[in-house]
DNA sequence: CGAACGATTAGCT
DNA sequence: GCTAATCGTTCGA
């Protein structure tokens, strides 16, 4: 299997755009990445526009780092930090397509529906047992690995998901038709293969 | 120091 | 479709 080539040195809609198609692996789990959305420095709706802070400080490290963050007092969020260091770009990792230990990620759901297993960011982070012991880790280090699409994909742009700033940029990738997205794009958007 | 507010989700109507 | 749950972060006084 190949080890995806990603360059995380460029910007985050690039990268969002690259990860659709690709394994994400943590631990014995791993899944097909079918939605991402991208968040720049300079995007009112991302965590690092107001600048660095306690919370945000991995966004700003290298290309290739994770951020995790704690969304509604609830729920972990995943990301990569991507452009170059000390920028406050990230991508963040949406929903997966379950496909090794699903039996592990069930027992952490506490559902057997494939279909919300990893469907939105705060299942996905349960379904990997994501959390702050992950923040400022490297996706190419264990228990962290990607692994590169075997074919082209379908991609298609979408806006964001629950936010109020920027709320009309396209900035939402989805492998096209997966019935494991968080929510269904529509039904024709401008394709990106 | 107090208060408002989320890059969300499950469960109910 | 609507709302409660739930709490760390951020910002204003």
């Amino acid at each position: 299997m190949r080890i995806a080539a990603i360059d995380f040195s460029t910007s985050p809609l690039d990268v969002a755009e690259q990860l659709i198609g690709t394994i994400l692996h943590v631990g014995n789990s791993a899944g097909l990445i079918v939605e991402t959305e991208a968040y720049d420095h300079d995007d009112p709706a991302s965590h690092s526009f107001k600048g660095k802070t306690p919370r945000n400080a991995a966004m700003f490290g290298a290309p290739g780092s994770i951020y995790v963050y704690r969304s509604y007092g609830i729920h972990w969020c995943f990301n990569i930090v991507c452009r170059e260091i000390g920028t406050g770009a990230a991508v963040l990792i949406r929903a997966l397509e379950p496909l090794q230990g699903i039996e592990d990620m069930q027992k952490r759901r506490r559902t057997e529906k494939l279909k919300h297993l990893c469907a939105g960011p705060g299942r996905l982070g349960e379904a990997l047992a994501i959390g702050p012991q992950h923040n400022g880790l490297r996706i190419d280090q264990p228990p962290f690995r990607l692994e590169a699409r075997q074919k082209t994909v379908h991609i298609l742009s979408e806006t964001r998901i629950g936010i109020r700033k920027a709320a009309d940029w396209r900035w939402r990738f989805c492998l096209k038709n997966s019935p494991f997205l968080s929510r269904p794009h529509a039904k024709s958007q401008t394709d990106k293969v």
